[in-house]
DNA sequence: ACTTTATTGTGATTTAATTCACAATAAATT
DNA sequence: AATTTATTGTGAATTAAATCACAATAAAGT
């Protein structure tokens, strides 16, 4: 089981690069074109697909439609992926009205707060009372949940997932959360990426 | 030039955990303190100040105080970091609207859309009109900026960006930039974070 | 049928990142 | 003042990731 976080990335990458070119009308693809496409070197792509065990046709490249089925099944998204928000925020507002991840199969069915002003039951996307979570999340058996309420209730709110049944949680809230181990946790830190940003920036003008 | 950029994150991450033993009124900290805070081994804490030339001492560990200037130093943000928006659709708003940049010295001076229903001129956070972005960006000297539009308009706002003066962008849209080579991007993925998180969801069910 | 050409697949190699291990040493203790 | 103890700082060793290099080979051309 390949565990190296970078390498899962990759393979999302190829699968996006991949949707395009179909939707271009192509059909074949060389490994070369991939790397093109994504910024990484052929035999990156080549040791990846070998990794997983996924191979082509020598002189002939691969079946991008075969190549789609194969990546979509190692990483889990060979069927629509259902998930919850916890917090009804602008940050999740925003979320639920995101059109990308309808087209990457990802829907969100539901946010859940414990603010009630923010309850809307009969919304397309319904804001429920996070006592309501777990009934929810186990009828419908999600497994996936994104975390978008502030600091402080973060941890909270976490462990109401965990409770819930849910496995993994994209946090958005800047602290490390404690988790069971058999939960996977994705943090994305604004404040971390913007300064990262102001390093680099600063680097790159040093260099120039 | 350190250029590992997960080494630079890993200051970020030291840098807010010693804001937050500051402010529980804790004055040293030691390199196994850190490292449990922020998830990693001692010796790596170490190492990361030592290619930096940060110095404790033996014994004593490290002072809270100096260490977080030394880290901002390094990190470019020793003042605050002023960024702009591409885009005034629900992500743009989330960020406008997100109290945690504040305490992080971050701060969105405006956000630019084309569409003159987004408007809003003498609002706290204005909202302009693309064309103004190069005006305002010169005349602030701005040197980052999130890229929060659709991704159809992505490579144009970018350009726009890169054009007015911007050498950093943290970009939303799920698609690689093309940018000149004397400037950085940081990509946020949320459907790649999902997708990624699927997998290892998958991965941890099938280990226990 | 034979030759050339283009591309894969992967073992070997290189490079980069992390961890180990311990000398150096400053503080605390006796 | 000598001894013990705790911690840093970093070179060496290890591990992990990326790249190289080329044999294998399928298709195309002659």
């Amino acid at each position: 089981m390949i565990t190296n976080k970078n390498c899962i990335i990759r393979l999302s990458r190829y699968k996006n690069a991949l949707y395009r070119l179909r939707d271009l009308g192509f059909v074949k693809v060389f490994s070369d074109n991939l790397a093109d496409a994504i910024g990484v070197t052929a035999s990156q792509v080549r040791k990846d697909f070998s990794l997983f065990g996924i191979t082509g046709n020598r002189k002939g490249g691969y079946e991008i439609a075969s190549l789609l089925e194969k990546l979509g099944g190692i990483l889990g998204k060979d069927r629509i992926e259902r998930v919850i928000i916890a917090g009804a925020g602008h940050l999740a507002y925003a979320l639920m009205h995101y059109r990308g991840f309808e087209k990457e199969g990802i829907k969100i069915e539901a946010a859940f707060d414990i603010d009630p002003l923010k309850f809307a039951k009969n919304a397309q996307i319904p804001v429920l009372p996070m006592e309501e979570m777990k009934d929810f999340v186990v009828s419908n058996n999600i497994k996936v949940g994104v975390l978008a309420v502030p600091e402080v209730g973060a941890q909270r709110a976490a462990d109401t997932m965990f409770a819930a049944g849910i496995k993994g949680i994209l946090n958005f809230a800047p602290l490390r959360l404690k988790a069971p181990n058999d939960c996977a946790i994705n943090n994305v830190n604004l404040e971390i990426e913007l300064e990262n940003l102001v390093y680099f920036v600063n680097v790159l003008e040093k260099k120039g």
